[in-house]
DNA sequence: CGTGATATTGATACGCATCAAAGGTAGTGG
DNA sequence: CCACTACCTTTGATGCGTATCAATATCACG
């Protein structure tokens, strides 16, 4: 055992564990461990940094040394394009697990910028994979998160490959209000933490495609929105658009394979 | 070859292990892996199946029990969309690993299908689970693996969000090339194994627009495309295509995986 | 209250999908 | 071996969806 553990376990009677009171227990990454593994855990995540609006996590092409879980707050992760565009990959909300990317090059092939003043727990990743050795579930946890993200991007090329511009937009609107659902927040009723500009460049869009969208589906009575806050009024009706039909202006099937 | 090498193929001798004398060994699953552990991640591993061109390896929603290592051959991963279609999420060539997207909600998310004929490795995901407890080098390797396919999806993500078709189908073609180089075959002289609505299905574009970008390029004489058998010829060219500027310098070989 | 960033709205252009049809290729059975 | 079918690929003509350009309108913030 490391001098670090040990002091961690000295401590863990001092100090609070605060994932275990931590409100996201349940969706992050200490799901399924049991109370002592928990501490152990908790005494390799570092919790120094609060980012401001605009903030970097970490940079493409940085070392890779750590996984990130949003405490509070939200992220974008982008990479640059040859052309030096950029590219949003994924948005990430509290409770979300952020930075997989590098493990493999053990650079980081994206950048993450907060979104909002966000606080993360940063977990360095030598620690997590000693840890995943001795702590059952953890192991297993950790693979479904990876997995869980292969499978968002998946959904998110699908997406970009088949939907039209009102699906990709509806989806997206979806999947924001699952993902706060899981946080027992309104599935309805949220606030977007990124601009315009981000979620067009997301979904593959202009800006004024997006913008044009929700002004269509505002006077459809599909949504409300103003400014940055959105509530869905019509779930259904935008299920039914997010996968791809849709009676207004209907195409049905399209590239029959 | 180094002298711990030599003694393991020698001892293999009496037990048979495919995976130290198979020709994918350095870019499988079994990479930096000792002699001895290699012995007992060879013993896991089943390849009882020789499947056929459109024979399928799993179905989507069907239960995750393994992930498959491709030996020989290759295949298509696809998801199917609400309304029916097939989006194809992705390629698969021998020394590759395919089935991951399951490990989540333990229920496959896409299906896989051969190309052509295709031997593979299959490995059950549990007694891999308990191998990577004991040997270690093979848990960082396989959230390499994962993090592998991650940065892949977002490749093709930026792909499908930013570039336009030309670029595309040049990102396929050079992700192909440098695919093939790892296996130590031809970067520039390979052929597809998919056909051109696979690969339109893949990149979002129309069967014809494929077609059409063929020929455009073997008329600029960029490339020599007879039928499923591709030659790169002017490599710098296509990398300026792929990444979207017709004229800036070309990077050096683009990661694609 | 001013100043730059962000968001909306309209007019036009262009890339790619779609429709249509011919040309090739592989596989099958007479 | 050839004829035949079914599928895959190529090529051309046309239209639609979305990007792009341009001009406000609105918001965030010092």
């Amino acid at each position: 055992m490391t001098d670090a553990a040990a002091n961690a376990i000295h401590f863990r009677h001092q100090n609070i564990n605060q994932c275990a009171e931590c409100s996201l227990n349940p969706i992050c990454l200490p799901v399924a461990i049991s109370p002592e593994d928990l501490y152990q855990l908790d005494s390799i995540i570092q919790r120094s940094r609060p980012l401001h609006r605009g903030d970097h996590l970490f940079w493409e092409e940085s070392a890779f040394e750590a996984i990130y879980a949003i405490k509070a707050g939200s992220l974008k992760a982008y990479t640059t394009t040859d052309a030096g565009e950029e590219q949003v990959t994924g948005f990430y909300l509290a409770g979300e697990v952020v930075g997989m990317d590098g493990i493999h090059t053990e650079t980081h092939v994206s950048s993450a910028v907060a979104l909002e003043t966000t606080s993360i727990c940063e977990i360095p990743f030598d620690r997590l994979q000693e840890a995943t050795q001795v702590i059952p579930g953890l192991q297993n946890h950790f693979f479904k998160l990876m997995s869980r993200e292969i499978q968002a991007d998946q959904q998110l090329m699908l997406l970009l490959g088949k939907k039209s511009a009102d699906a990709r937009v509806a989806s997206l609107l979806l999947s924001l209000g699952d993902r706060y659902k899981r946080r027992r927040l309104s599935e309805q009723r949220f606030r977007l933490p990124m601009s315009r500009s981000d979620i067009g460049n997301y979904l593959g869009l202009a800006v004024e495609t997006v913008s044009r969208i929700f002004t269509r589906m505002q006077q459809q009575n599909i949504l409300s929105v103003e400014g940055k806050e959105v509530c869905i009024i019509e779930r259904e009706q935008l299920c039914r658009i997010s996968a791809g039909s849709e009676d207004t202006s209907c195409k049905t099937s399209r590239t029959g394979s």
